[in-house]
DNA sequence: GTTGTGACGGGTC
DNA sequence: CGACCCGCCACAA
């Protein structure tokens, strides 16, 4: 188990990039780690990994540069996975086989 | 300061 | 298209 932390300036930083991704979109961990004008998508990863401010920020929104949703609440796999799956779909963001259509459902960060 | 780790990304084979 | 490798950057010990 990690212990918990107060959240550093850099999680703060992408935890505001993500909090304005728009509904019904998706963005990348890479796309988010430019966005906040620093880090990396491992950076980002790990921050999202430790969000306290879960709904507040929709990690949900967040996913691989390949399309693959890559983790959620600390799991790479598991039912936690089949929730934000499902959160996405509700928002209107088409999910097959557990990846997105980044083509289409990637937000402007870029 | 050094080492290991991770919800990653891109290139090569 | 899958397996493998290397680079990336912030964080904890």
């Amino acid at each position: 188990m990690k212990e918990d932390r107060e959240p550093t300036g850099f999680e703060m930083a992408v935890y505001d990039v993500v909090r304005r991704i728009p509904k019904g979109k998706v963005s990348t961990y890479g796309a988010v780690a430019r966005a906040a004008g620093r880090g990396s998508a491992r950076s980002v990863g790990s921050a999202l990994a430790r969000n306290p401010f879960a709904p507040e920020v929709p990690c949900h929104r967040v996913v691989r540069a390949d399309g693959a949703l890559g983790g959620f609440s600390g799991h790479t796999e598991g039912p936690e996975m089949d929730r934000k799956t499902r959160m996405l779909r509700e928002e209107g963001v088409e999910v097959r086989d557990g990846a997105v259509d980044m083509t289409r459902f990637g937000a402007g960060l870029e």
